[in-house]
DNA sequence: GGGCGGCGTCGAACGGATTCAAGGCGGTCT
DNA sequence: AGACCGCCTTGAATCCGTTCGACGCCGCCC
């Protein structure tokens, strides 16, 4: 079931809703049984905010928790001196603002407009309570986003600028895949200043890498915010720093 | 209570060791009472090992998780060109090797002689299931090295040589207290290569941002593997990129 | 239509960090 | 002692990515 089918299917029950959003594939809700969804969304709000909306703040209070239904959003730490770090995307499927903190610790920003699950977070914890397995599935979640972000230490800490933007394309299909979708021209909603900040370039370097992989034939952008890749394995070795050895 | 205390109590049973060992400050028996650290002291093991040994390597099963009573380790991953990013450092107190993956996602090593709890994963489910807490406090600790390995992005990818060292001294501060001791010289076994690699940097310029620090008089290296930070305020201003206003 | 602002591209000059190379210091082994 | 090795420091040259400037494109609003 793509997930993206929810957007269309548009006078249901809110359970159906739930049966089907991308949160059952990729996110919170996937190891519930029909009762457990019955009741979180019950409890749980969806609404549909336009594009560049800001969903919360970095040190606002943490009252919330998101599931991104359909759409983009991207995380971000601002320093003192005003540059911006952004410390990953967003996709369908993916819960946005579970922390264990007080407060959120980055500002998260949609990117396209988006449909949103919004839950509170007491009524979560009491969720919690009840069905062991969320807790469980919130602990897994964590523990790949903490192995995605070491990885992207590793692409920010140690590899060339080219290898970087690389790194972000091929991090664009695993978003895919992890979808369970799998086109061939991908959707980048983010602009080269995004991708600048993520990977810690300026943007004239991340628009001369993608040109120059344009040159190369290995990317196209057949319409603006998208890229297909025409050449994964030389995308792949340069990601790995391994030259052009081929 | 010191964390270090366990080490000078030679002669005791493992009850009393577990009780007093650092993972009840910071580490993963926080929460539990005196019949539950009864029950994991019986099912876990402590060990000493020599400094520059190997806990497990970058796609070792995932069978065992520890915690580091005393010492230091290095968490790193490697890049397909030789080239290493520390991921983290880990001291006294700290869980080293959770994961719900089914392999470790890094290699980890001492950096000094250290004494380790030892548990096998499926005692650690089991104590999972009989002590809920015990998995809430799993979560916590994987949100926090979450958005501590977050602020690492931040400071690797956006910051100056200069401003990543002195963040990384200052980490150095946060995690002495975090333990509970709050001596003026602070122990650093990692060397210039470790820290560079943990900073996206070359060990020369971690080298030569050290010296120019001490040549600003706000460090000090009484000792081997040593420093004494002399002046917070001005270190932290370079941190956070506010250059020298002062 | 004209003006304007956001976004992307591109060239030239600059600069901070790296690379390369040499040397010092403190251990340990023979 | 002397030789060796790991680690750190320092200097000089180089280079990659940034900075700065200019321009093109497109959509939006007056």
């Amino acid at each position: 079931m793509n997930p993206f089918d929810a957007a269309q299917l548009a006078p249901e029950t809110r359970v159906t809703i739930c049966d089907r959003c991308g949160s059952r594939i990729a996110g919170l809700c996937q190891p519930l049984d029909a009762a457990a969804l019955d009741e979180i969304s019950a409890e749980s709000q969806q609404v549909v905010l336009p594009a560049h909306s800001t969903i919360f703040r970095e040190g606002d209070p943490a009252g919330k928790v998101f599931t991104l239904i359909e759409g983009f959003a991207k995380l971000s730490r601002l320093l003192p001196d005003g540059k911006q770090q952004v410390v990953g995307f967003r996709f369908a499927g993916d819960v946005i603002g579970y922390t264990t903190l007080g407060s959120y610790p980055f500002d998260a920003e949609l990117l396209t407009e988006a449909r949103i699950c919004r839950l509170e977070r007491r009524q979560l914890d009491a969720l919690l309570q009840r069905y062991p397995k969320l807790e469980r599935r919130l602990l897994d979640l964590c523990v790949q986003e903490l192995t995605a972000t070491q990885e992207q230490l590793v692409t920010v800490g140690r590899r060339s600028a080219e290898a970087r933007v690389a790194a972000f394309l091929l991090s664009l299909v695993a978003a895919e895949r992890r979808r369970g979708t799998e086109r061939q021209v991908l959707e980048m909603p983010m602009t080269r200043a995004d991708i600048a900040d993520f990977l810690g370039l300026t943007l004239e370097t991340v628009s001369r890498s993608l040109t120059a992989f344009r040159k190369r034939g290995w990317i196209r952008e057949p319409l603006h915010h998208r890229v297909e890749l025409l050449d994964v394995a030389a995308i792949s070795d340069l990601a790995e720093g391994l030259a052009s050895e081929r």
